[in-house]
DNA sequence: CATTTGCATAACCACCTGGTTATATTATTT
DNA sequence: AAATAATATAACCAGGTGGTTATGCAAATG
């Protein structure tokens, strides 16, 4: 609820995406998430930061130690809006040859 | 197939969004896109551009005229990785308290 | 208490993005 | 043939993005 961030614009990134999956069933700390990519350590920590703003990670401070996890219900949104026109593509298979043949 | 640029950045630009939506049941050229948004003429050219390359919109040239449709087909990749997550998000409806909850 | 660990912050960088205006190109209209 | 219309392209710009290294700081460890 009320995310700052556009959870379209944190899914943009491949890495980001990467970090969600790697979050779904799994709580990791900030240096665990970041042995899994080849980036230093603050480039992990903000991408971690856009997937919180969003919404789409939770944290955790345990002492010097941040868990996180991600919140996957914040892609429902995603999913929502990808599937309100799945209608549309079951429906009408070929666009192409639709648009090219109102040509009298 | 084959979408050079990235689909989920295509749709990470809300105009963009827009714009599927607005072709997605109808059939609009490039100048009546452009006459639902407060910018240029190039800028929705460029936007244009943009979905066509990643396979979000067709356009067929008609005389002078671009006639634009989106392929939302192309969404699929989209809802399919949104929706890989949903059991997840049923299952667990409290991550942070689930987190909190290992502090023993 | 000194050291190490986990993470954040700052400052910086190259490149990308989303917009602009001006102009070119091609097709239609008069 | 000249004018107009639809779209693209070029050149430019401010601000954002994704990365870096260096450093700071609180918490845990020896």
């Amino acid at each position: 609820m009320t995310a700052r961030r556009d959870v379209f614009q944190a899914i943009a990134d491949p890495t980001r995406r990467a970090m969600i999956g790697l979050l779904a069933n799994r709580t990791l700390t900030i240096n665990d998430v970041a042995e899994n990519f080849v980036m230093s350590q603050p480039a992990v920590s903000k991408h971690m930061h856009i997937l919180m703003e969003c919404g789409l990670v939770v944290m955790v401070k345990k002492g010097r130690e941040k868990h996180c996890r991600a919140n996957l219900s914040a892609l429902e949104e995603v999913a929502r809006w990808a599937e309100q026109y799945r209608a549309f593509w079951n429906d009408r298979l070929d666009i192409l040859g639709d648009l090219l043949k109102n040509d009298e």
